[in-house]
DNA sequence: TACCAATATGTTATTTTGACATAATAAGGG
DNA sequence: CCCTTATTATGTCAAAATAACATATTGGTA
């Protein structure tokens, strides 16, 4: 989006009623965290998101920005709502906020967005700002300020949505490093369900889903006893994926 | 839709790139239905569906499109999957198909789907016709023919939803009349699994959610032993479908 | 070398699951 | 009226999964 300001009408390469939104998520400190946009000129943090090119599909358009916002290809990107109401914030004080920035004859009459989430690697993504932004950063999920537009209950709706998905199936690969101890994928599950789990009953229940690759090598450096690297099987994990649902014999 | 043909200009009182797609289901005589719509003049069949409303929440025009083509309201409805490829299905083939009901200059230059699926009492529901079409009816799931556009797809999908949410949330309350024996659940759950289940374990398993009442009442009338009616207990089956994530302690 | 803080691990009781077979019964036909 | 028949209702047991629980180990640091 190479003009001044934001231009949605009809001419425009983008499409014009349907945007999309990303939680895009990593794991750092013990915390989640979620990639926010900080915009020129004001103290107001957004989603990372914006609008569809007319010939690119959206799952397309989600790993477009995905990429251009950390630089990261190829990651976890999960559909899991469309926010279609009418009127999902206040566009008067949003047109307000943001003047200096939109042109209000061709801001959005409607938008529907298409939420994704991502699962990244803290380490590998590189937080970049937009052409209307002048900064990208991580945020604690914790500690998210008031954002604009319906962002923090979008950002709801994702946490929500991941921690079902949690509950059958694997989740770490990508925001994970490759290598990694069983305490860190705890602290990450313990993160996303938001409370603590039993470390003996939380290593059995991993381990027995047979998605774990122990290595010889143990993390060295931090203090104390050190703990062993487990590696994910990509393939058993994807197959994991896959099936993941079976409740009924 | 009043107009002779369809339009999607941008004066249209609809939304040009987004529609929506129903995947309505059934449950009769043991089989999953599907409710399909004949084009007039010719012997395609779509699923229900069509645009949304600029002043009309994507949620209300689900429910909207549900009642008019069953005359149902206030049914389970859910949301499972945006299709937003650039190119859904062969645009050619349907200009040609439908030529005599599309105005190919009005027709949609791209169209993102959303869809939904709900879940009808087949004895409730009225299929019904919409501007396009003569012909509103059930279709066995097993048995549907190739159909318009990517609408085929469309409900694959969808079953795999409905099979996923199954395995991790009670189904059957509007599936269903209101009173049903067990055996009718159970062939219920068989149909959208694609697998027979033991009844005795089937019950044990639905007995214990703690969401189903039984009544003093039996059947009658069917030959052979006299099944016991069942009824959900409304209150306890709304708490389990919010529940419904625990994997880990 | 003693201490500290995090890691690794095992047992048991309880619950849930999956596999399996038989008795009861309402309708219909002779 | 009784017998047949198709369907429903139900119980047991072994195996697996779960939840609750405590201690020994060890790498680094002081």
């Amino acid at each position: 989006m190479p003009q001044e300001k934001i231009n949605h009408s009809n001419a425009s390469p983008y499409l014009s009623e349907l945007t999309l939104d990303c939680v895009i998520l990593s794991f750092h400190e013990d915390c989640l965290k979620v990639l926010l946009l900080r915009w020129k000129g004001t103290q107001e943090w957004s989603l990372p998101g914006g609008p569809i090119r007319r010939n690119e599909a959206v799952d397309a358009a989600a790993n477009r920005i995905l990429k251009e916002r950390t630089g990261l290809d190829d990651i976890f990107l999960q559909q899991f709502h469309v926010f279609g109401e009418v009127e999902r914030y206040n566009r008067e004080e949003i047109k307000y906020k943001l003047k200096h920035l939109i042109d209000p004859d061709k801001w959005y009459e409607r938008a529907v967005s298409v939420g994704y989430y991502a699962l990244v690697d803290h380490a590998k993504a590189m937080p970049t700002p937009d052409p209307f932004t002048e900064q990208c950063a991580w945020w604690d999920v914790q500690q998210i300020p008031a954002l604009l537009f319906d962002h923090n209950r979008i950002i709801q709706v994702a946490r929500q949505a991941l921690r079902t998905q949690l509950s059958w199936q694997p989740i770490g690969y990508n925001l994970l490093p490759e290598k990694f101890t069983l305490p860190e994928l705890q602290r990450l599950y313990e993160a996303i369900l938001g409370k603590g789990l039993d470390p003996r009953n939380f290593q059995r229940k991993m381990l027995s889903l047979g998605i774990l690759e122990r290595l010889a090598e143990r993390r060295r450096g931090g203090a104390f006893k050190s703990p062993y690297l487990y590696r994910f099987k990509k393939e058993e994990y994807e197959l994991k994926l896959k099936e993941s649902n079976l409740f009924f014999s």
